[in-house]
DNA sequence: AGGCTTACG
DNA sequence: CGTAG
DNA sequence: GCCT
């Protein structure tokens, strides 16, 4: 986003022309999705005023986008590529207030921060989120936990760390996560993270793991008995479950990210199976796309009814009707049991149902010679697989769905927990039960000691009960 | 030394 | 053991 | 791995 105060519109009008003839993007109103605030001949005081004026005005939130000078626009025009921010860049803020960045504490808890998904310390987040993943395969919940805990910080900064010592006092923030920092910053690398990734056992475990049906315990087996590569499952003699079976079938869709296109063209043949059922069903979008991802992995709907109770059974009408259609791959229904709490009352929460499936989503036939204009040996980038060509005759995608039945009693439980991020409803369900004494599950909240199960018709409601600050779903993205 | 989200099959 | 946010 |  390019600032028209003191550069004029026929300027602005040029700039923007330029950049965009160079294949960037760029946006003429503020906005979530703005990265950059590029500003010519103001201070960052009088940026960061208009920036607000504007937000206030449109009503968006506009987190954490970086406030650059000119210079950083037009160093980055003459590269051909968005450069990296340094120091002469960044437009100084005075005012401690507004710019926060030494000031504020930063909270213990995700959920108690906004986490937005312009993340401006990428390369930090993504060698600790490595780090994770290994503590994962080495079984190390905790450590899992603290690299993943400390990577979420630095995604809900609103600016690049340069240093190690701005990071004091951050919590969660050892002697190790310092040290992994330190390196990269450095010399933009961090050994150990390298060794990692180079690892064999690494790369075959972030592999089989990626396939539908295997978790940790699972590949790690799989890589004990020598398998290395998705060909040597395939030749073994391993006993497959139902779920490892279509893992492995539909691998190269299933690692295909899902667009926000395909979501909503699922959406509606979700639609269409629920409301020959139930015509008064609301159906919403939930998961990583209701955060404002562009891609996700899979689409998770919520359908209930403003009526309780009209819901009931809803779930296998749906997945017969979509599988009539030929539309359904694969589902796995799951019922519910949630009564253990409670023998009375359990009409209120006995018939909360969900559905994990593959379905079938029909593609417009690829036309090589009208929709590329010229030679496509350029890697697409996205899939990452190698056997990406899908054969001619092939017009649809498989796509993993989530289905869940949800009563109105509970529906905004069912949406705070079904949008996510993982991180973000672990440390809601901790913080609920360390800071708050309540039990937060995807049905309810409840004070065991005072035997109090608390309603809530939204999510509001339910930040309210626990006493945190709301954070809107796209601040979710811990 | 114990804890690390909670529920489902 | 696996799935989900 | 870090906090309580």
């Amino acid at each position: 986003y390019l600032v028209e105060r003191r550069m004029g519109k026929s300027r602005r009008a040029l700039l923007t022309q330029l950049a965009r003839n160079k294949g960037f993007r760029v946006d003429t109103e503020l906005s979530e999705s703005v990265t950059h605030i590029v500003s010519e001949n103001n201070s960052g005081d009088e940026v960061l005023a208009f920036v607000e004026k504007q937000s206030t005005v449109s009503g968006e939130r506009l987190s954490a986008a970086a406030l650059v000078d000119i210079t950083w626009f037009t160093d980055s025009m003459g590269a051909g590529r968005l450069l990296e921010i340094e120091t002469r860049h960044r437009l100084q803020v005075k005012s401690v207030f507004s710019a926060g960045a030494s000031s504020a504490a930063i909270p213990t808890y995700a959920c108690q921060r906004r986490t937005t998904l312009n993340n401006h310390n990428k390369v930090l987040t993504d060698a600790l989120k490595i780090l994770a993943e290994n503590a994962e395969y080495c079984e190390s919940v905790g450590r899992y936990l603290a690299f993943t805990r400390v990577s979420s910080i630095l995604k809900s900064l609103p600016y690049a760390v340069t240093s190690v010592d701005s990071l004091r006092g951050f919590p969660g923030l050892g002697e190790h996560c310092r040290k992994v920092i330190e390196e990269i910053l450095e010399d933009g690398v961090c050994q150990e993270v390298e060794s990692v990734t180079q690892s064999q056992r690494y790369q075959t475990l972030t592999l089989f793991t990626s396939i539908f049906g295997v978790g940790v315990k699972t590949a790690e087996k799989w890589y004990k008995e020598q398998h290395q590569t998705l060909a040597d499952l395939r030749a073994s003699q391993i006993r497959f479950t139902k779920e490892q079976q279509v893992g492995l079938q539909y691998y190269e869709d299933l690692t295909t990210p899902v667009t926000r296109a395909e979501a909503d063209m699922i959406r509606k043949t979700v639609e269409e199976a629920v409301y020959r059922y139930l015509p008064g069903a609301v159906i919403t979008l939930a998961g990583g796309f209701r955060r404002g991802k562009e891609t996700g992995h899979d689409v998770d709907f919520l359908i209930t009814h403003p009526e309780e109770g009209k819901e009931k059974g809803l779930v296998t009408k749906v997945i017969q009707h979509m599988a009539s259609q030929g539309l359904m791959l694969y589902s796995d229904e799951i019922g519910n049991s949630y009564q253990k709490c409670r023998k009375q009352e359990t009409s209120k929460f006995d018939h909360f149902e969900r559905c994990f499936t593959i379905v079938k989503l029909n593609q417009e036939p690829v036309n090589t010679a009208v929709s590329g204009n010229d030679s496509r040996e350029g890697g697409q980038g996205a899939g990452g697989q190698g056997a990406g060509h899908r054969p001619e005759d092939k017009h649809w995608k498989a796509v993993r769905v989530d289905l869940v039945i949800v009563p109105i009693s509970q529906f905004a439980y069912a949406l705070l927990g079904w949008t996510g991020s993982q991180l973000f409803e672990r440390e809601l369900r901790r913080y609920a039960k360390n800071c708050k004494h309540m039990i937060l599950t995807s049905h309810a909240l409840y004070h065991p000691q005072q035997n109090e199960y608390f309603s809530a018709a939204t999510e509001e409601e339910i930040f309210a009960h626990l006493e945190l600050d709301y954070i809107a779903p796209w601040e979710r993205n811990a």
